[in-house]
DNA sequence: TGCTAACCGAGACGGTACGTCCTGTCTTACT
DNA sequence: AGTAAGACAGGACGTACCGTCTCGGTTAGCA
């Protein structure tokens, strides 16, 4: 049995720091946050915050993770076409919301720090994933979708044109081009 | 008439900048880069880098830009369909090489700097969009694709679940799977 | 008729030069000239600047030394003493003002700069010690001096004490204080 | 009650800040000093010297007064006369020594920063100021000097012609000028 | 009750890169 | 030949942030 001695962790000054970490985040872009600041405004030790996080990014990270619970609703029309319609322009309105952005910063920095990258990927993107993995998967039941349907491919080909548009040529993504972007998933470009 | 006055800027010096950079990217990668280090590197004064580039990403970027000419052949096989899948599947295996990874710490610190986004995308993913426009608009003539198509989405379609696996999910990129992704681009997924 | 090839110009500016050296040093201070700036208000280059004066110090030093021809009057009451402590209040005075502070800046970076301490000290301070010097002579003809008197300790006792106010001490340099000061050279402080 | 919260300050950095500081100032002199030598040489970060002192010159002077405890013994001769000629004898070599040496370049640096001329002044040569001071009263207790004297004035007077000539003239500080000059002050120079 | 471990705040510290500034030299083309 | 424009190397400056490290003081459970 190993009893925890000592003084437990405080878990107000973690709630502290995570949501001051949050706070920055939206108000300066994660380039501008600093460990410094988010001691500060959380009123908790920088040491503390070292203690407990390995690094900036990962703090920030985590403190995005914490509040941006923000989890986009799973539409159920009865069409998945449809249910994919609705969900793809929702999670690109988000994308282009003030919070959204920060998310563009954060796979920035993903590029540099593994670690960054597989919190994100582990417990941001990947529950999302599993969600549309079902919607498909009901896609492929009901005779919607094609049968012989590898399911990631799919999810990459409709999500991917979005986030390739958000990181990479910054075009825009209004309703309706998201919209026409989905719908040519579905049908193909071939004649 | 504007004449030029004064010392003309020194080629040379510009040039080893460059190369330096470049050399430098390559063998430590973008976080690890550092003006100081160039400037020794290319035997120039660092004065003399912040004077035409405003900050380290921007010579960074300016250098990759410079040497990674790197331009992907376009094939020509008589069918556009395969034209893509060798297109995509080389630029495939360039992304994920040594030269191409840097690229997606260039993406990355991208998501910061507006100015670095719109170098490379005016100067490196532009001119490469030019390309398969143009593959794409044969494709269209020839009757091999839809008539209707917009031509901007279908890049994005072929390309983007490319970027987003290399940016985001970390997916293998190998041979098959692009030619998976691709050719379901081409069929949709609508069954 | 002048037809020499090419060299009309120079005294010009030359003369700019001095004249924006002057007007930058009592503008700013000594630290805050530039020779950047101080070609760029003469409309001049900075290598002609360079081909005339070995370094910063020197035009500025020659700068000021060419403008601030205010030679103060040596006056001539009848009386040595008199004299001398009109001439030593004038001195304190024009020290104190906004011209005579550059000199102390001058002198302080003469301290670092032999090349300099030697301008001044040729061209500025001794032709006022020869004045004074003439003045010391003419009080010990009229017998109002000691006869054995070294003339140069002399001059060190009567303007050491306000030089010395001036760069160290930081006292007050007022009509009354000087005044007392010189009274002391002369009567001494032995009993 | 103030509690000292948080890392005490590391006075061993001090220390080998403040010793680098004057080995560096002995050995090269106040303009080739520099503050990343002195971290290099102290084992210290550059940011540890900006956290406590404002700038070079501070660092530098710092370092000076803090080694340069070399006070000048005060004699005791029974002559107040005799004591002072004494005085400003072992001051004067002081003053052309390598050590010394170093003090007329703080000056002038002094010149142009009101912070260092401050330092100089209350912490080393105010001190000084006071032992000529009690010096003099005695001598004015004694009948050596004379009573309605201003002990002030006296040792400018005094010491003001020995750094008139260390800052400005250059003139040399043998034992036998200072001398001379010291007896002037003390005869006057009045007929 | 007192001991003892883990916790925490404040904040000093080494390290490292940044971007700015200025000096003095050098290279053009113009006059 | 002299000059204006201006590029260049070199090198110090002072700032910023990171992640580590003391301190003194606090908060629990254990003895």
């Amino acid at each position: 049995m190993d009893k925890k001695r000592g003084r437990p962790r405080n878990t107000e000054a973690k709630n502290a720091i995570l949501n001051a970490s949050y706070d920055l985040l939206l108000e300066m872009g994660f380039g501008a946050v600093t460990v410094e600041k988010i001691a500060e405004q959380a009123q908790v030790s920088k040491a503390t915050i070292y203690k407990w996080w390995p690094n900036k990014a990962a703090v920030v990270m985590d403190g995005y993770l914490f509040a941006a619970s923000a989890r986009l609703p799973l539409p159920d029309t009865g069409s998945v076409k449809e249910d994919i319609l609705i969900h793809a322009g929702t999670l690109a309105q988000f994308l282009t919301s003030r919070e959204g952005k920060v998310i563009t910063e954060l796979i920035g920095e993903g590029q540099f720090d593994a670690g960054l990258a597989d919190a994100y990927r582990s417990r941001y993107f990947g529950p999302r994933r599993q969600e549309a993995w079902k919607l498909l998967e009901r896609g492929i039941a009901k005779g919607e979708l094609k049968q012989e349907l590898d399911i990631g491919s799919c999810i990459d080909l409709i999500y991917g044109p979005i986030f390739y548009r958000l990181l990479l040529t910054g075009d825009e993504l209004s309703e309706a081009s998201v919209r026409s972007l989905v719908l040519l998933a579905f049908e193909g470009i071939e004649a």
